[in-house]
DNA sequence: TGAAAATCGTTGCAAATGGAACTGACCCGA
DNA sequence: TCGGGTCAGTTCCATTTGCAACGATTTTCA
């Protein structure tokens, strides 16, 4: 908002785009993602929470049971209890931090490693779904934009917008 | 988006898009998104899934549990649960179908009408920051391809894509 | 027409989730 | 160094959710 050149626009914002047409395709896609993936990994007993976290270890593995949860928007509650289950099914394993003894380090075995391919074959079925009828520059340009919108968010303390004063 | 002038490129289809890279953002927005709504809408009594209930009655009224269900990918035990939180708060108020004695018809109510504009007002804080930083047209074409997008997956069985012979 | 199948809504149950309180560990400043 | 504040993790509790079974109604079709 602070550089000049959209101002010039003759038609910036006299159209404001209608919330609803932005945030409610997003929860449709994010629960049929989820239901499609709980279905496609219940054989691997891996539950519908959990799968984000592997996905998450696959780029960063070591890294503690908070930072998962902040990265992925979860309670630490919830953090804990998905790193718990994988632990269980052998997915993962715990070591504490010798730097700082009241954090885990959370990595993968090897079970969890192998899980890697399957559980990107799903996600790459259901993104060829969702893409279908997308040129390849539309699928880029989608990323670019939902990923400049999501850091948007990522800083804490972005939602609380004001003092509630508007009731 | 059948024209084949894509085809003619020379470096097309090279690079698949990771799909963590669209799912994870959009996981990531939702759950800030209903993370915020839940807060902002505490002091009305709209729980987490309800108020994505009052938005669609804003331009659906008068439609089943089942329709709405349906709309918002959610169970209709969760559309049940929902409309009858909504009912006891006196938001919405139902009717049984004359023509189908199976099912209601949901409603809303005066007060319902009027969370209209309180609900439509934190969406738009929301996706304000959402699109800090987006042009006009980017809101645009982001609009235009998350639509293109969520209605792939509107079709009833679009989820299994196969007998599981993968694994 | 009449029985089977499909549809709409409800409820019991299990799983997932967040908030808050709690424990143990770390950090910072007097 | 020691005491308060912060941080990582766990657990309790309440809420939300989906699935499956069920009852009641409607639709289909032989």
């Amino acid at each position: 908002m602070e550089n000049s050149r959209e101002t010039n626009l003759r038609e910036t914002n006299l159209r404001e785009t209608d919330p609803r047409e932005i945030l409610g395709p997003i929860a449709y896609i994010y629960r049929t993602h989820l239901a499609y993936m709980v279905k496609e990994l219940e054989a691997y007993r891996v539950g519908s929470g959990q799968f984000e976290f592997l996905l998450l270890l696959y780029y960063k593995d070591g890294v503690s049971q908070e930072t998962l949860a902040k990265e992925l928007k979860v309670s630490k509650a919830t953090s804990a209890r998905a790193i718990q289950s994988l632990e269980e099914e052998g997915y993962v394993y715990r070591e504490r931090d010798e730097t700082d003894l009241r954090a885990y380090r959370v990595y993968l075995t090897d079970k969890g490693k192998e899980m890697r391919d399957i559980i990107f074959k799903k996600l790459t079925a259901f993104t060829d779904i969702l893409f279908s009828g997308f040129t390849f520059e539309e699928k880029e340009i989608f990323r670019l934009l939902i990923h400049k919108a999501a850091i948007k968010l990522f800083e804490p303390g972005v939602e609380p917008p004001s003092d509630r004063s508007d009731d």
